[in-house]
DNA sequence: AATGAATGAGGATTCATTCAT
DNA sequence: TATGAATGAATCCTCATTCAT
């Protein structure tokens, strides 16, 4: 009982070094080969720790999922709230997506998780819980402010070209680990504007 | 001269048989998850018989992937060969590309591949040296019949472009295993169609 | 400061379980048929553990081999440094090697590590290692202490000679798992007392 | 039953190239680790072949055991009948044995053997029975040609030294393995002809 | 909360042996 | 007799998880 402060701030810091570490070794090994012993190390803790902070070796994993999805989703909205027309909108949400090219490892980290998901069905289910509860937030709204109010018909197809935005960034990021120089991350950014805008032609 | 017959008859079925199988498991639970004993009995064959015709679970894995590349990259130079001008070429090439979406295990294994690549410098080298085989066969005779004569820095953005559209039907492929209704084939088939567009712009 | 004592007591018991268990089954067995299995449970502790202590089954063999040559020589030093005169000093060395036949396990250990040895150049090297430490620790002064100043020529030659000795105990004891009765203890004692005097005619 | 001549030449043929073939790998890899395949493959035969010569691995083991030491027997005593005279015959007799320094590989092979026989009480009556039968052969006869006709007493003594031979000749060839410059074949010799002094004082 | 010794289920791999040819 | 594909028992080792300290 003498400093809880410092005890509850000794508790975040591991929790997120843990986080930090188990995304590195998550994506450097995958998940099967990846080993709570070293994510441990890497974070400068002891195998025991980890499980203080997490059920289990999957649940470190979702747990990581969902806070780096929170993140990116946070990100977005964070940018779009600064914009002042739909116009302006429309070009951060694009310059989001491209800008996504820059990191090599959360386009991994969710192919690994997706893999990952696909062959539990129950954590498929949490797993999908996350991404919506992300999405959700702000989710009406926001597609109002980028394509202003549209029929029922043509937000579907929103949808669906939102929904392909991640799987094929992620896609394009692991092949260019095998082809670093022809799809250097310039190369990356004029293909994803490209299909970028083939998805969303621009409103008028 | 009977039983030298018989005998391949029965290592080329066995071989072909545990490929089969390989595919199937190796797709359904992962390379990790994967389980020899599994694959065996899914091909009626023992545990044993796999080390007979593979050297170890990583080499019937690559074995297993440069067989299929083999056989899709011989299916399109197929499809090719019966076109007559470089429309009809061109057509078929789209064509081989947006029908792809019907095959919902082998982005998967490619996924899987190149994850599985990615933490093995070793076989990555061994991974790429396949698809380079594959791919070489015919390549530039291809290209030129797809798109006629054109200037190198054309070609090579061609070249990327060609680079990107596997990688985008996988990433595609997996997400519409979680989100089925909204990625539906059809849905698909009409992205992947956008996309092959905007990064094929149709020769004239 | 409690618990670390605990700990490392605990720590310590185990690996001294685990290296008298494996004695006894690596003799009982030999190398390649005693399981590690077997060697944890006769220790108490289950498989798992003998991997906390040791790398690998070598591994736990070489560091038993080490602890038993260890313990040997110290014993032979040890007796030695009583000794007043050099005659009681020979008499102690030849009643220390004779008494070596009361021992029907390490003999035996020796030549099985010998003949692993053998066939692995690796471990050759450590297992010569381990043998020169244990030895050279007070080498010349004991050989001093042995046979006075002699000449260079005539310590080589009992060097020879006491590099026969193991060789020759680790032989008869085998053999007389064959021939208990007509190499019953004191047989071999009178024939060891015989060969030694042999390689080592009494210092007038 | 066309050649059945040529048929037995073949049968004899590949029986003494897997003997062979058995001795080396049994020799240079030990028991456990020698591979019936690489036996074969030595031998310039498949696996199989093996199994039609000898009823399994350890059978064949025992029957290499046999050949061999059946081979030496007869060997010492062709040797001792071209003798005249008592004195010539001990001498013989301990000239075969200090020679049997030249050979590397009977001596580890015996070694192996016993450490084998040592812990499967089967193979080990077989084992004796085998050695028995080589020695039995003209063993009184022999006897009393080196040594006359002695005492019960000395008969057992010389039976005990008789027995110490082997043995002792095994521990040093394995240990010259570790120590080829210290325990070179002369020094061996050195060593073993007042190791044999020591067990057989010189008749008179 | 943190440590790390201990557990033990799980799985890849080896290899003697069998048997159809 | 010879072959070698197939079998499957056997075993080392890994590593997530537990728990006493």
């Amino acid at each position: 009982m003498e400093s809880p402060g410092k005890q509850q701030i000794r508790t975040q810091e591991t929790q997120a070094r843990l986080l930090d570490a188990a995304e590195t070794v998550f994506v450097r090994d995958g998940y099967e080969n990846a080993q709570l012993d070293e994510i441990a190390a890497t974070a400068g803790r002891s195998k025991g720790a980890v499980y203080n902070h997490f059920k289990s070796k999957e649940d470190l994993f979702l747990v990581l999922y969902e806070h780096r999805t929170r993140a990116y989703v946070e990100r977005l909205f964070l940018s779009l709230q600064k914009c002042k027309s739909r116009q302006e909108s429309f070009a951060a949400f694009r310059a989001f997506y491209v800008g996504l090219v820059g990191d090599r490892i959360w386009p991994i980290l969710t192919l690994e998780f997706k893999l990952f998901a696909l062959r539990r069905p129950e954590s498929k289910e949490r797993f999908r819980k996350a991404f919506e509860m992300a999405k959700a937030t702000n989710y009406d709204s926001t597609h109002e402010q980028l394509f202003g109010q549209i029929t029922p018909d043509k937000k579907s197809g929103n949808e669906m070209s939102a929904l392909a935005l991640g799987p094929v960034l992620s896609g394009l990021i692991l092949e260019s680990h095998f082809e670093p120089e022809k799809l250097s991350e310039e190369a990356l950014q004029r293909i994803l504007g490209r299909i970028f805008d083939a998805l969303f032609p621009a409103p008028r």
